[in-house]
DNA sequence: CCAAGTCGTTCGCGAGGTGAGAACAGAGCG
DNA sequence: CGCTCTGTTCTCACCTCGCGAACGACTTGG
C-alpha cells in the first residue's frame, strides 16, 4: 500500500534515476550496445558506459559481446517480493484450483502506486487467448476497467480512490470503459453489495470478468481474484452464476489461509 | 607515488552502488525505516531518505506507513528476463513432465556471474522438502557441487572454468564435495564422457541428482537440467539408470525446442 | 589494401549533484 | 507534559558524475 505520492520537492537522485533509464531501455530493447542506449536516451556514450559498468559489477547486467542485457538478479529480487506477498503465498494453490474448476483464465491481483499488478495467472482449459500469453505477466494497468482492478478499488479508503483517479484519470480502452467518476463509484457500491465485482467488455472487447476482494482480518484490501473468459460463454446466467460462485469461494479461502496464518505465526510467542 | 597511476580500473558510479545497498538491505530485513536502514548502511539518514524517495518515484519501492518495502517492479522485470531466456521458453514444459515422471523435484539452471541460478524448479509427488520450499528460487550459488552447476562447467570453455575458481575457490559443502581443481577437471570429463552429472551427496548430506546440459546449435552451453532425491530412492540402480534416462531425454528435447525455434524465426525472412 | 566507418573504452575537466550533519515536525509513552 | 523515538527538511562543501574528445580494435567498401 503506497501512501500519498512523495511531496513535489523532495530531493531525488538524478544519477541513481539515470541507472533505472538504462536498466528499463535494456528492458525495452532486449539488450542493447553503448551507443545505442546513449542515442536513446540522449545521455554521453561515457556515461552510459559507466552505468553499465556499475550494473554489471552489481550483477544486475550481463555482457554478451558487445551486447548488454538483465540479467536474472532481478528474477531473485522478484521472486523474493512475489514470495513475500500474502496474496501469493495464501492464493498461489487456490487460484490454481479456480482455473482448474472453471477452466477459464484465473488472475491473482494487487494493487501498487494506484495501478494494478498482477501477481500470478493460471490458464484454465478452456482458456482463450494464445500460448504465448500464459507465462507473460502484463505490466501494471490501471484499476478501473479490470475486474481484480474494481474489486480493489471498492474495498480502498474512498479519499484514496478519489486521489487515484486524479492522478491517473480514467482512460477509455473499449466503448463499455466506465469513464465517468460518478459512475464508477456507482459500481464500486455495487460491488461492495454484490461481494464480486465484473468487467463487461470493459478492457477487452469479447472479454468478461468476474472478481472478488481478498482482505486480510484488519479489512484491509490485500487484492483480488478474478477469472475471465469469453463474453458467448461468460454470457450465460448459468454459467456466469458458477463462476461469480467459485470466484467468491476461492477469494474466502485465501481469506481464510491468510487469516489463519496470522495467528498461527502470532501462536508460538511463549513467554 | 611517481610512478604513473594504474590503468585506472573501470569507473564505477557510487551512488547507484548506494541505492543496490538499500535495495538489497530492504530484501535482507524484509522491508524497514529510515533509520535502521542508516545505521545498518553507515550513511546518514538524509542520504537513506534521498535514496528512498527516488526508489519510490521509480516504483521499485513502496511505503507502507513508516517501512519501505521493495515493490513488485522487480518481479516485472524478473518475469521479463526470465522469459527472455531460451531454456525458460522452451523448457519449461519439459521440467514440468519431468517432474511428473519421475515424481522427484526438477531444475532449470544457468550460470550468470560464474555462478548457478536457478530458472525454474518443480516438484514432484514423491518430492522430499518442506512445501515451503517449493515455490522459492533459492539464491546463486557455486557451481562446482551442483548436478546442474557441474553439467555446465563441463562445457564452458575450460580457461573460463578456471578464471570462475579462481574467483570463487571451491568451497567444501559436505564431505563428499569436490574441493581439489584436477578432481573436479577429472569429474568434468566424465560428465562429457557420460552425457551426464551427478550430484552424490555433494552439496546436502542425502541428496543426490542427476544432470544434463542443454546447448544451443552452435554448441553454446544454455544451462541445464536436474532431477533431485533422496539418496535411498537414488542408489537403487534401475531407479537411477531411469533417472539418467529421463533427465537426459528432457534436455534433449529441450535442445531440439531451442533449436526448432531457432530456425523457425529466420525462416519469414522475406525480403 | 588502405581509408572511413563502426563499435566499446579511456581520459581530463568543470558543473552541480550527493552526502553529512544539524535542525525540524509529529507520534507515542511514561 | 516533556522525553525520545520516528521521518523529513535544510544548508554547505567536497568530490562524483556527465560531457566531449580521443583511443584502439574491428568491419566495410572502394
Amino acid at each position: 500500500m503506497t501512501d500519498r505520492d512523495p511531496p513535489a520537492e523532495a530531493r531525488t537522485l538524478t544519477t541513481v534515476q539515470h541507472a533505472f533509464d538504462v536498466v528499463r531501455a535494456l528492458e525495452e530493447l532486449d539488450g542493447a550496445g553503448v551507443t545505442e542506449l546513449a542515442e536513446r536516451l540522449g545521455m554521453s556514450k561515457s556515461a552510459v558506459y559507466s552505468h553499465l559498468t556499475t550494473l554489471r559489477e552489481e550483477r544486475f547486467v550481463v555482457k554478451d559481446g558487445h551486447t548488454y542485457e538483465l540479467s536474472l538478479g532481478f528474477l531473485l529480487l522478484g521472486e523474493y517480493v512475489r514470495n513475500r506477498h500474502q496474496l501469493y503465498r495464501h492464493g498461489k494453490r487456490e487460484l490454481e484450483g479456480l482455473a482448474e474448476e472453471t477452466g477459464e483464465y484465473a488472475h491473482l491481483a494487487t494493487e501498487q502506486h494506484g495501478l494494478s499488478v498482477n501477481l500470478y495467472k493460471v490458464r484454465g482449459e478452456k482458456a482463450v487467448g494464445s500460448d504465448y500469453q500464459t507465462s507473460k505477466l502484463q505490466r501494471p494497468d490501471f484499476l478501473h476497467f479490470s475486474a481484480t482492478g474494481k474489486a480493489i478499488l471498492a474495498h480502498l479508503p474512498e479519499e484514496r480512490v478519489h486521489r487515484i483517479i486524479d492522478r491517473y484519470g480514467l482512460e477509455r480502452k473499449t466503448e463499455h470503459t466506465i469513464t465517468d467518476r460518478d459512475a464508477l463509484f456507482d459500481d464500486l457500491e455495487r460491488v461492495r453489495e454484490r461481494g464480486y465485482s465484473t468487467n463487461d467488455e470493459e478492457e477487452v472487447k469479447g472479454l468478461q470478468a468476474v472478481g472478488a476482494p481478498v482482505r486480510d482480518a484488519t479489512g484491509r484490501i490485500l487484492g483480488s481474484v478474478s477469472v475471465s473468459g469469453p463474453v458467448n460463454r461468460m454470457r450465460e446466467p448459468e454459467y456466469h452464476d458458477s463462476v461469480v460462485e467459485h470466484v467468491t469461494n476461492a477469494a474466502n479461502v485465501i481469506e481464510v489461509n491468510v487469516n489463519m496464518a496470522d495467528t498461527a505465526t502470532e501462536l508460538p510467542t511463549f513467554d
